[in-house]
DNA sequence: CATAAACTAACGACCGTTAGGAAGGTGAAT
DNA sequence: ATTCACCTTCCTAACGGTCGTTAGTTTATG
């Protein structure tokens, strides 16, 4: 039963390769079955990436969430800021993330509708999640500028995402640079 | 001599599809010729590719450091957040930009070397670009908060990257979205 | 007349996909 | 306990199609 590798498998393909650039016949190869037996589990290769996404924005999904809820206790300056280092980390979830923004900004022409009904929610349940975080912090830090939290935590995921771009193809060094140039910024344009 | 419509024909195939995906037929077809034709004037789909990257990289240089020269004059905020309303009006050269940016993040894995190798020149010198006009302006304005020119110029290209990003995939009105979110927040951490 | 730029035809390789069958396990009927 | 049917999971073989590429030839240009 090797059809639970291939989920994982497949990720690292579509994220490094695209979704036109991977091959089934590669994804199989390296789970060990032949080509063909992909089609016992999956439909195609349309099932096996939906799917793939699917599974990765839930792992995410929960990821993310996990680190929020950790540092439920901490300031939000703490919080907001060490995710990133958090982020360098989990690094064994690099893929998921690489795939994720990768078929975010650049979905395979043909699924678009399919990518695009998966994602939006995806990265609206974060903006969402972020915006709660701001205003509960500020209501009892009182240290942000502003009270459109929702501005806020769009703000946040921009730098976020755009940083984390960095890290997934540039790697660690460039992203670091990046963030200890955009952070201090950030924060100083957020807070009183 | 259908020759001069080729790149800028394969600039929006490979913006799209991605390298792996864009397909020389498809592009010989819009074009109005046959695909063999292609190899009149090109060795192959590599040097295709290789040369509408170079020429991509071209035009958005003279097109971007026209931008900055235009408004050379006025003062650095205007300069600045004026750019990204700049870039919507110019956004006939969204494809070029929205190829860049794919090749960037995702550039295709036989040629990563080749495209690193034309792409980081790119992005350091826009940085370097930047640094500079940070640096000169706040000679004679004197109101940036730090004096650190080169991340103040890196988090405005972090921020430049992920909105234009916005742009190019998700369409103006996120854009804009993300724009009023992320730049009032900027701006007041980049000042005194 | 020479050269550039297009064409047709075809190549081998790989693509995703399908058909059909072998191996193994599960569970009900005998 | 044994048999039988069934289902899952893998396999081999092969399909039609598209891919990038090459060879050889014709057309147009200057």
């Amino acid at each position: 039963m090797k059809a639970a590798q291939l989920i994982p498998t497949a990720l690292r393909h579509f994220a490094s390769h695209g979704y036109e650039g991977a091959s089934l016949n590669d994804i199989a190869q390296e789970v060990g079955i032949k080509k063909p037996s992909i089609y016992a589990h999956y439909s195609g290769k349309d099932d096996l990436f939906l799917k793939t996404m699917a599974y990765a924005l839930g792992e995410q999904k929960k990821h993310l969430a996990s680190y929020f809820v950790e540092t439920r206790q901490l300031p939000l300056e703490t919080s907001l800021k060490g995710f990133f280092d958090w982020f360098i980390e989990e690094s064994n979830q690099n893929d998921q993330m690489k795939f994720i923004l990768r078929i975010a900004y650049f979905p395979p022409v043909k699924l678009e509708h399919e990518v695009t009904a998966l994602i939006n929610p995806f990265f609206d349940s974060i903006h969402r999640h972020l915006a709660r975080l701001f205003r509960e912090r500020d209501r009892t830090e009182q240290i942000l500028y502003s009270d459109d939290y929702t501005s806020g935590a769009l703000a946040y995921l921009t730098v976020a995402e755009g940083t984390m771009t960095e890290l997934v193809y540039n790697g660690i060094d460039a992203y670091q640079q990046r963030l200890t140039a955009v952070w201090p910024i950030f924060w100083r344009g957020l807070v009183r």
